[in-house]
DNA sequence: TTGGATACTTGATATTTATCAATTCAGCGA
DNA sequence: TCGCTGAATTGATAAATATCAAGTATCCAA
């Protein structure tokens, strides 16, 4: 089942800002700790609750990360290589308070949370590397929590939709990354109401095809959505 | 207008888990760079989109953490005594998310953040708490972000109530914290629909007069608020 | 203690969102 | 290519939540 970490996938996990100024033999020996595996669409990786044995990188597909309470269950954020996720959990050694599953065909790398707490005493860079990913985490949340007290469900798809739009290159259409259900559920509407969202958007000339969407006037799409950097910025 | 930091303050600030484990000598040149204020009640302390020139620890009173877009308004947090806020910020020296004023008469130490950063490179405890505190404020947010996503508003009071409830001891009465409406809007709800959530949670045994919560009947309490660990145990 | 400001409550109504049921549509394996 | 399955849409309706408009209670300062 374990695969061997490919040359390539090995230089992508380096790149990635948790690990880039790691000294070389710290990074060399989380690696060796490493194992990696293929997993078919609809895996179940983690289960809310459980105990982080691993921190888990995602080097390619798709895993998306949902949250349950009595009969219900909410998409809580989707993740895309390259990156880690459950890193809070792996940190303090606390049950998840998500679970994941794969969306797609994916290949993760699993280091054990014992050897990352190990190389965080050891590592200054890392450590330093882990408090800014953490805090950007942190911050990313605070966002969504924004996003959703302050928004109704029609301005947060507009303002999903001009996040798209601009990750995809400001061209003037992009594809949805994920099913529209999913996409109802990270955005706290049911289907039904997503449905009839895109269609209202329609009067501020976004048009939906599919998984095709067609940004044919941003501007007043824009002046509907009312986008806020600490909001919507990723980056920040 | 600066104050000397008291030297029970000092205690208390040693003991909050943040700097507990510090080198004693990182510790006193902290303190030293530290000042202390007093506020009168309803002071704004910080603007959202700011850049975050200190950490700051209330020492005494109590903080609200609030964030507009438009002109909306919701309540994010509230601090008490002793504790931090605003830490990713400041360590990711970034614009805050999140505006901050003292709900009452306040006491808050400032530590200017070039100083805290200077010494997370030092004190590997330090580093450690840091970490270790990030790690739970982001726990906090995504449990809170399940709270919304996955319960009504109803729910959500009741289990407000219940958490309250422990943490006052278990005696079977508690009161608000803060007024009515600023609870509304932390629960993402108008005081209108407060009002009306309380009365029908007389069905399950709480009675409200003013501020005082009574609980008649925790076990029917329970069975409607139905908590769940992964959401209302703030310690885990 | 009294007046005024403000919070809180209550009722009526509107809006938003969810639910239920019935199609329609799209992808996929035989 | 057909037919099956699950997703997406649409319409009708219900429930949750917000808004608006009075009223009532509470707190604080003069």
């Amino acid at each position: 089942m374990d695969v061997q970490i490919r040359e390539s996938e090995f230089t992508d996990v380096r790149q990635i800002r948790l690990f880039s100024d790691m000294k070389e033999e710290n990074f060399s020996a989380l690696m060796q700790a490493v194992y990696v595996q293929n997993f078919p669409p609809q895996v179940d990786l983690i289960s809310e609750g459980d105990l982080p044995d691993f921190l888990q990188i995602l080097l390619s597909g798709g895993v998306e990360l949902y949250a349950g309470w009595e009969d219900q269950s909410t998409t809580m954020a989707v993740v895309r290589p390259v990156s880690t996720f459950i890193l809070a959990a792996s940190i303090k050694d606390q049950p998840y308070l998500m679970s994941a599953r794969t969306l797609e065909k994916s290949r993760i790398a699993l280091i054990p949370s014992r050897d990352v707490r190990a190389i965080f005493e050891a590592d200054t860079a890392f450590a330093r590397a882990i408090v800014t990913e953490l805090a950007q985490c942190y911050r990313s949340v605070v966002k969504n929590t924004k996003n959703l007290k302050l928004r109704t469900s029609r301005e947060r798809l507009a303002n999903y939709v001009l996040r798209n739009h601009n990750k995809s290159g400001r061209t003037n259409f992009f594809e949805l990354p994920i099913e529209k259900r999913k996409l109802a559920s990270l955005l706290s509407m049911t289907p039904e109401n997503l449905s009839r969202a895109f269609k209202a958007l329609g009067a501020y000339g976004v048009t939906v095809n599919g998984n095709m969407v067609v940004i044919e006037d941003e501007e007043k799409l824009v002046a509907f959505a009312r986008p806020n950097r600490l909001i919507d910025d990723y980056a920040s």
